[in-house]
DNA sequence: TTGACTTAGTGTAATATGCACACTATATTA
DNA sequence: TAATATAGTGTGCATATTACACTAAGTCAA
């Protein structure tokens, strides 16, 4: 079935840069293109957006579709249009950028038969498209919103030691930080809260799990807060 | 000239929420809409993106030709992409806000022969589509951005008083600065020089004249800086 | 010319925050 | 039970933030 308008339109799609933390490494997911222009590339999770779904719909399906991931935090990034940017066709490409902790989110490898995987951020392949340029302003922005925004905490499972949630930081931050300055820093936020309970497994001393308490985060991810770490 | 497509598409078109400084106010562009929907309304300037220019180069010419401003400080804001957001068909729009100086800029009533105008931005009038929410949305990141970073010189013509500086960042923010604080950390940035001129034509003691050093203005751009007033 | 008025321009002291820094405690494993 | 690995904790110095009030210089009108 054809579709015709008056004056030509740009393609609309959307595109994911999903972020995810491994035990010492920032990762992102990248799927492999099997067609072309790019083919067998490594490529952005994304594709067109339907005439009757929003962009955050959108994205969230062709997230699904792609890798599996569903139920994850997600955030406009920025729209790329430059002209040439497909090599085919006017393509504008609203970006995305999402985080999620690996400890209960398979990625399938997936109904569209591509190979999809996750990549060290600071080592990835050569991108599809302008998808590099892509990636940079999605760790970028992320960098800058973690430092005023207690967001991140979507890359740590539902308990987790300061060490973790440190470590985090460091990766993300791409420096060290101050063990107790930290610990002092974060505590006086007020977004996390101490358990019972300690972390199990660990062939040393084993350290106290934090929760993050909701109601100071959605607070605190409307007002913003200063952790100038 | 008719286009078919495989599938259907949403239309592309920009709009933009231009902030101007008057003597005791932050100003908003506005243009009477002459067609349905919304006719007679106002709105926000903006058209459709063509396939053959890029989303900022659409932001600055549908500028132009609705209100005549050009070569001002443009910036993407968010990209809205809800199903209704307009009653006849799917429209995605990219929303970018500007920053302008009035003095050498004149608002042309324009090109498509739809009334231009400036509104108070704390009394806008009913806005067409959901450019209410856009607006909302460009107020907040200025109101973020101008904490960290030296933007709003934009605002400001060429040789300045501090104290128009003052009250730029008190309109801008919606409160009270102290005067000896704010002079001090502005200095400290190194934005701002001094000039051997004073104002003229004011009824009491002239002040100083300022403009601000380009070369610390890119540098602290780029870099973000703290003014944390 | 002078007095009234209006805004320009300036410094300090108290408080809060940021930062650097090292040892003891507790669990595991051999 | 000794070795090892990480958890957990406080202080002092430097810097930054804030609150706050008077004199200086110009215009204008009587």
């Amino acid at each position: 079935m054809a579709h015709t308008y008056q004056f030509p339109r740009p393609a609309l799609t959307v595109d994911v840069v999903v972020f995810a933390l491994d035990d010492d490494q920032l990762q992102v997911m990248l799927i492999e293109r099997d067609l072309e222009p790019f083919a067998g590339r490594w490529a952005l999770p994304g594709g067109f957006v339907r005439v009757e779904e929003t962009l955050d719909q959108a994205a969230r399906r062709e997230l699904q579709e792609e890798t599996g991931l569903k139920d994850i935090f997600l955030e406009q990034l920025y729209t790329f249009g430059d002209v040439c940017r497909d090599p085919r066709e006017r393509v504008v490409t609203v970006a995305y950028f999402a985080l999620v902790n690996l400890v209960g989110h398979d990625v399938k490898a997936c109904t569209d038969a591509r190979n999809a995987a996750w990549f060290p951020a600071n080592d990835l392949p050569r991108l599809a498209f302008d998808h590099r340029q892509i990636f940079k302003m999605a760790q970028e922005r992320l960098r800058m919103k973690v430092r005023y925004q207690p967001v991140g905490f979507e890359l740590l499972p539902d308990r987790f030691t300061l060490r973790q949630l440190q470590q985090m930081y460091e990766l993300i931050l791409d420096r060290k930080l101050d063990k107790r300055n930290f610990r002092k820093k974060m505590l006086a936020t007020g977004v996390i809260q101490e358990t019972n309970e300690i972390e199990k497994g660990v062939a040393h001393r084993a350290a106290r799990l934090y929760r993050f308490d909701k109601r100071a985060y959605r607070r605190l991810t409307k007002q913003g807060f200063k952790l100038d770490i």
